[in-house]
DNA sequence: CAAATAAACTTTACACCGTCAAGTTTCGCG
DNA sequence: CGCGAAACTTGACGGTGTAAAGTTTATTTG
């Protein structure tokens, strides 16, 4: 089998992730540590050493979990989308803000100073998942410069999610926070949808 | 005098700030550390104790003198346009996208989860110069709805400083950023000016 | 089936960190 | 001049990442 399943712990390298997950939604990015969640999952503090080498290792893997499910929250608001092109765009965005809110901890670390994606290819498929998201809802648009569309899209709605998880004081997450942000998208100027 | 010198150092305190950006600079955000900055400054490495109680009111100090740089660059590039309301717009955030490019270590300190700035008075009056500019260059613009106008162009500008920041592999800083930059803002409708 | 091998995990140890509790030096002021 | 207070040093404690060595368990092999 292509699985091998670990002896002592049962599969201890998805709990360790887990653990990290809800290490970070509880006590913030910076309380992540390997001896913590080596207490969480009950075994040693050099346990994780054999499935992740150093904490920059498990944070990549908690981060590529996090963009797994990343890319599900935008998928999910993307089928409950049965609009025009525009609305599928805005339903995206919608859901990449719902993760953002939902998971500010993991989506601080997501797009935080410390991941080094591209020499992980876990991390760089999971990552290139959620930009593939992006390309295909902004495919519509894309008449002349597709990079240019996409990255508008993009900024506009990380800025938002970015400003209101630092906590701002101008910005709450919630109902109304979507409200706000579905007048902003109403200024962006994406031209005529083709085909 | 209402600034007193220190005794044996000459002023500790702005050196330990200058260290904490100096160190940030060129090893990370992460990287700041109470034993380190003291070791820069030729202290011992319980002397910042006295400046600062703890690592976070360290950190703080050191995010608010990130604001008023942040704030300069804005105002030193609005200093240089001299066109239209939206052309003012346009150059701070060019100013916004040069600092954080410059600074991106204390950047992305200034807009991660670790600053709790509501109950520091020094940060709370260095982001709310900062955030001020951005009230006023939106001033000809907000018609009905002027925190709609001022977090539509923060967001954009902010997300597009963020992904760069954060290493982005599809978004590189410099003369050509600028230019992707310039094409994201004209995609962007503020209405008419007025007075 | 039993022995050998490899993997998972534990224990121990070390350097670095933030922080507290003292002690020491130096400045400012009466 | 001396005395009090401020600035700084020294030492210690618990917690962290990580490396090395030892122990237990599962898998593979003869």
């Amino acid at each position: 089998m292509p699985t091998k399943k670990p002896h002592h712990h049962g599969n201890l390298r998805a709990a360790l992730i887990q653990a990290g997950l809800d290490l970070i939604q509880s006590e913030g990015p910076d309380a992540l540590s390997i001896r913590k969640v080596a207490a969480m999952a009950g075994v040693s503090h050099a346990a994780p050493a054999h499935h992740f080498p150093s904490l920059a290792h498990l944070r990549t893997a908690v981060v590529a979990e996090g963009y797994r499910r990343f890319t599900a929250s935008m998928e999910a608001a993307i089928a409950e989308a049965d609009g025009t092109p525009r609305d599928v765009v805005l339903a995206a965005c919608l859901g990449y803000l719902r993760f953002a809110w939902a998971y500010s901890g993991v989506f601080s670390l997501m797009f935080g100073p410390n991941v080094h994606g591209h020499d992980d290819p876990d991390l760089r498929d999971a990552s290139d998942a959620a930009y593939g998201v992006l390309v295909r809802i902004c495919a519509p648009f894309a008449k002349d410069d597709a990079v240019q569309t996409e990255l508008t899209v993009w900024s506009l709605v990380h800025g938002y999610a970015s400003l209101a998880v630092a906590g701002n004081r101008r910005l709450e997450p919630g109902e109304a926070a979507e409200e706000v942000f579905r007048g902003m998208f109403a200024k962006l100027d994406l031209g005529a949808a083709e085909a």
